[in-house]
DNA sequence: AACAAAGAGTTATAGAATAACGTCTCTTTT
DNA sequence: AAAAGAGACGTTATTCTATAACTCTTTGTT
């Protein structure tokens, strides 16, 4: 069985067990990928990894380096982005366009477009995929006769976790 | 009198007299800057030209090549940078992040966050500052105890018009 | 005129992404 | 088993986007 959302999406800001976000993510993977009949190879499995790392978005630079250095592998900038086009193409991860960096989806088992608030004080990336949000920007873009084909939202504020800090 | 909202935005996707924008955008911007003590130097008021060239959002890169082909200015990067981070500081012209690209603003005389809707057929960006919109995404926000600060929302589809040529 | 500050030129570099081609390893077909 | 083909990854080079750091010039003020 799948992971249900709100168990890894609110989590992002809170102190928890996270090795359970990335062994639940990496399983969830591995299961959709077979279902889809597309092959999650050790690459590519690896990069998601690297990518739940943390709730953070990563940069592509960023995961070229762990692969270099740490996993001693020779990787280039196309090894790192083949990997996450294939991500992003399979739903296992998203692209940040604001920050040009990638976290890991949430949700993978639905097809969706990602909703994100970014906490500016811990960086991390909460997931939203609230339907009054896109009903709110698909009835304004037909007002003026354009059809929705695909969303960006990227907030950023502070966390619940950041403004008590602060 | 500053230009109205609406005799500019919801212009991009139509036929229209097109140097009406940039000479209502220009006048606009001169007048605001007065207002605020700030100075639009012929530099700055040329990209901004440059960028209300047409309603598709502009690079900094094709920015900086009229500047030297056409203008036949000496300028690398910072300059057109520079103007450009002035005309963002002051509300003239929207990033569009998910294009590294630079936008007109329509409506520069309320200090905003951009909403855009974009074709992917003509490349035209039309501006949208809908309450609706940025209501349901400070409620969503809310409600996980996230403080908005900024909100990037762009949207790709096609316009009115290309929807119709389709 | 002297001065301070803002603007713009200049050089170099950092950061993000892709193009094009080569190689290896599978699988599938003959 | 050999050949063919496809997919994945390595490799090299390049393009596109953005900024750092420093210098010189212009502008407004005293």
């Amino acid at each position: 069985m799948l992971t249900p959302f709100t168990a890894k999406a609110s989590l992002a800001c809170l102190p928890h067990d996270h090795s359970q976000c990335v062994s639940s993510a990496l399983a969830d993977a591995d299961a959709l990928c077979a279902q889809q009949g597309v092959r999650l190879t050790a690459l590519r499995r690896r990069v998601l990894e690297l990518v739940w790392h943390s709730h953070k978005p990563l940069g592509a630079y960023d995961i070229l380096a762990v692969l270099s250095e740490t996993d001693g592998r020779r990787a280039a900038p196309p090894t790192v982005y083949r990997a996450l086009d294939f991500l992003l193409e399979n739903g296992l991860v998203h692209r940040i366009a604001s920050l040009n960096a990638f976290v890991g989806c949430s949700h993978p088992e639905q097809p969706h477009q990602g909703q994100f608030l970014i906490c500016r004080q811990c960086h991390a990336a909460i997931e939203l995929d609230q339907d009054d949000i896109s009903a709110a920007i698909v009835r304004s873009a037909a007002s003026v006769g354009f059809s929705v084909e695909s969303q960006t939202v990227e907030i950023v504020g502070l966390c619940a976790s950041c403004q008590v800090a602060a």
